[in-house]
DNA sequence: CGCTAATCTAGAACAAGTTACAGAACCGAT
DNA sequence: ATCGGTTCTGTAACTTGTTCTAGATTAGCG
């Protein structure tokens, strides 16, 4: 990904301060979304009810979020927030950076279990988004990243190679999630699929020749 | 053309065959449904042009594809079939089984970019299907993990390793191709990641012993 | 051939995402 | 407090996936 990402637009960098009420209407429909997704999943998350769970007028609620995937996406950054501050009160116990990895992201595939309908409508829409939702994808992206990088007790200075593992970890992370959730892949397997993709990350250590081999 | 393996049957409780004139109406709307993805990716594969594109009625359509998402992923293991025999063709030449794979992806990586929006119609499709698309869908899981295994030079017997590993690569392959097809990757990035993923082959040991030589 | 059941066609109808628009409410600056 | 522009509301309309129905066509069979 080059720097000159979003250069051209103005618009959106300078996001001009939302007043309190707006805030509570954001927060209402952020709710109002993880609500219905949290029962019935993608489906369920219509835009009508969502506007009127959160007392909001339709067009109101397009104007916060263009699209529905938009508001799935942004969703979906809300919950990882929380997530990642969670993960951080507990930092992962093992000792190796691929096991500490993998069991952060266990955990929180067991938290995508208490709620596999919000967890479907959420990664759904990930996945599913096109061009447009980029920069809001991203987001998520980077913010999963962190998660990772914080797992593996190195948050700002990593070698290139260790960024492509993460990449490799989180398109594992994300489509063995998306096969969990739609019935192909059962718990187990996500957990060796993880496991296995960890692995990776012992490979590329900085310290070349101090790891133990197997 | 194509006098071999038409062992493939996915619909196992009774698929009553099709007459002449029905497997010609299944010909047409497949044909139908590459070309508008062909130009203008998922979006442009509207039922009712797929309809009258291939001189079949909307109702029919639907009788012989329950869903545009159906439509779409037989639409992927009809170009995955494609592929498949292409390959063959032509097997890779790397020595490493690794290397192999990574070249082979890269080859089909290649093929995609010659028509990134029918790859995105398929792509979408099928990270977006939910669960009653799933025996379609596993039925292109399981043409992918054919190529693979067939780059590795073992075409029956794997270690479970080796098939997590398969697993892996197969979900870091969906979730690349997502990422470049959505502009948030790049062509050479995506190449790092198939290649960081594949490395994961070496790591799994074939059986002690046993290494084929081409 | 003639019959019956399945299939196909054409078109309307429905569902949910999205857009458009007129008027009410709100915000900031004078 | 008032004005001007923006935002919000309520509602209708439009789009496209999906379903439904009635009648025409076809396939299989005695």
């Amino acid at each position: 990904m080059g720097h000159m990402t979003s250069e051209h637009r103005p618009a959106l960098p300078a996001t001009p301060p939302l007043t309190e009420r707006q805030e509570a209407r954001r927060r209402r429909i952020l709710h109002a979304s993880a609500q219905l997704a949290g029962r019935g999943g993608f489906d369920a998350v219509q835009m009508r009810e969502v506007a009127e769970l959160s007392n909001v007028a339709l067009g109101t609620l397009y104007r916060y979020f263009p699209s529905k995937i938009h508001l799935l996406v942004a969703t979906m950054q809300d919950q990882l927030q929380h997530m990642h501050a969670t993960l951080r009160k507990r930092p992962p116990t093992e000792s190796d950076p691929g096991a500490r990895v993998a069991q952060t992201l266990m955990r929180a595939f067991r938290a995508m279990q208490r709620e596999p309908h919000l967890a479907d409508a959420m990664v759904r829409a990930l996945t599913f988004a096109d061009r447009s939702v980029s920069p809001e994808v991203d987001t998520v992206s980077r913010l999963t990243t962190a998660i990772i990088l914080d797992a593996m007790g190195l948050d700002s200075d990593a070698t290139p190679e260790q960024l492509s593992a993460v990449r490799v970890i989180e398109h594992t992370w994300h489509s063995a999630l998306i096969t969990w959730l739609s019935g192909r892949a059962s718990i187990a397997q996500v957990k060796i699929d993880i496991e296995t993709v960890c692995r990776l990350i012992e490979l590329t250590g900085p310290q070349p020749g101090l790891q133990r081999p197997e």
